[in-house]
DNA sequence: TCCTAAGCGAGACGGTACGTCTTGTCTTCCA
DNA sequence: TGGAAGACAAGACGTACCGTCTCGCTTAGGA
């Protein structure tokens, strides 16, 4: 169909927009491109920048959707349902997508991307810890702290692990995060095993 | 001397534009704030804000060490030297200047200073998990990845306390943090109690 | 032909873009009227147009030469070749074709319409004073200075006439502009009668 | 006074924008030349000018009527009053102010200054035609036809002039045009000499 | 009847200029 | 003499057009 065609084409500036500003984050911060640095580097007409996106910030937003959205949809692939936090499928995904991560993540607008996968992580989180209560008594910590404590927690090490270059592999960051977060919680809900 | 009367009228006028600045950042978003609007707010001329700082973003800096600053002072009167994190100390502490963190909190530019907060933090928690260690046989998880572990989940529960409107005493929030962080610190010290 | 339809066509197009600029050139000035105006007012697509002419300007110049070619036609038809100036043929060409002339000279851009008229009013003047000065002495006003005067003064009043709203008979305006423009022409010549 | 000073740059930055813009003409079309070469010339920023002028029609509206005024003030000065049409004053006036006129008048918009000139002058014609017809019977013409027409046919012939390059001097021009147009004029007010 | 080539509408696109807004520097005046 | 007031150069922003382009649709001749 004709819409096919432009849809397309539309696809592809967008990419090119979102890949342009990927690089510009490598290189500097967030506040300092400005949209000529786009323009130049997606090789695009100020027009159509404008027609596309509604400002940089959009830009910026829509980059971080799409990043959730595949990390959604990887989650829901490969998390088995077993465990409170699918943390070794994010750390292997964080670990895969590397370069988006560092880019966004070394920029403290950047910080956006990660309030938004602890809202996520935190729902699924959340879920998790109502299943492991059923049929026993409530805790003794809320679980609308403690979700959101866990995904925090977890993020947390996740940025730090980004930031000073990986220099565990994903499982280990796994095993450290699961010995460090888990008996907490374990205690919390009054288990005594895994 | 001449000059304390000059010093005194220099803090006053920087005093004046950290004031302005934080009643703005309450109002709308760091990236929005102009010169200008601050200008007006503290009711001072151009030349002047630009003899006392840089710019912009140096108020924000000097705002964010003034606080650090307190922070770490407050934490050296009151903090007793015991235990690994002095939770209690700053939950309190926080709940003190509420207004002035809820206002840098609120806005994803704030972030910066909850990174230097993790940053001194961090060295704390080191110390004093060094200190714990000695004489013992080295834990099965480094410290350098535990420390800020560490300050990331406290502070993590920290900003979520604040974002949701503190709704628990610092008293019961420092009993959370214990209860879901140190079970997992103790089991890789190898220890039993505290 | 397979041609002749083609050309039919184009024509069509052509007289389309034409009508559409004068309707506008009725209701705005030109400089604000934009190719999409045009588009719009003609139904036609961008690339339509631009096959055709080369810009705006393009059609506006095109739309001048077929007045003056009209105009030209008409004056060929009409003029018996008495009188230094065809000013009667000219003042009902231009009452007859008053609403394209007001589109074109209500606009500071039309200026260039009148120039094209002065130029060749210019030279049919000059060459009715070559023949009237046959077999005199020469006139004491060289006649490309005295013949661009004529053109002008005759054009100014045309202008003027229809600046105002035509409030004279073409008749009557012809009186007029000979009663003041000849007199002075025929001291010049030291003539010998009309 | 604080004012003053300030009145004093701005008349500077204002005359330099004029300036550069009378340059510019001299070298290219209105059309074509755009704010930022006014700015460039001119060593101003964009938003100086923007606090000046409302835009660039209104740079070109302002020096018109500036060289209006200056004309009108010289005629005040000059005009004995006698005569119809301060014919030789205004020759005078346009030779020294040659680079002025050339840059404006070589421009179709500089059509505009024309315009005003005509009003003008078409109104001082008036005047003098409302002497002159004191105490006799009225004209054949009205003197609302007669009055732009001589204002018209005299600055056609000043524009003519103007364009070929000032060929005669302004005593050479004042003969020419009062011997071509003033005939008509006595020869309608029934008179048989000045 | 089908085919092929041209004219056409629609509109995405790269690019340029606009007029607005903010920044950081500078000058002037006042207390 | 320091600070308020604010003019200024610089330059990014988001908007509006321009002239180029690619894309299908229509339509008329020739097969």
């Amino acid at each position: 169909m004709k819409q096919d065609k432009q849809d397309r084409r539309s696809q592809r500036t967008r990419q090119l927009v979102r890949s342009a500003m990927m690089e510009l984050l490598s290189e500097k911060r967030y506040v300092e491109i400005t949209v000529q640095d786009i323009l130049d580097r997606a090789g695009i007409g100020r027009s159509t920048f404008y027609s596309h996106y509604f400002d940089k910030e959009d830009v910026h937003t829509s980059m971080m959707e799409q990043m959730l959205e595949r990390m959604n949809q990887q989650l829901s692939e490969m998390h088995d349902g077993q465990g409170i936090v699918p943390s070794l499928e994010l750390f292997q995904h964080i670990h895969q997508h590397r370069p988006h991560f560092q880019a966004m993540a070394g920029d403290p607008t950047g910080e956006r991307l990660w309030e938004m996968m602890q809202t996520t992580l935190g729902r699924i989180i959340e879920q998790a810890l109502i299943s492991a209560c059923e049929g026993t008594s409530p805790p003794s910590i809320p679980l609308t702290v403690m979700s959101p404590y866990l995904a925090g927690a977890f993020l947390n090490l996740l940025k730090w692990w980004l930031k000073v270059g990986m220099p565990y592999t994903p499982e280990e960051m796994d095993r450290i995060f699961r010995q460090l977060a888990l008996p907490g919680v374990w205690a919390t809900l009054e288990r005594k095993g895994e």
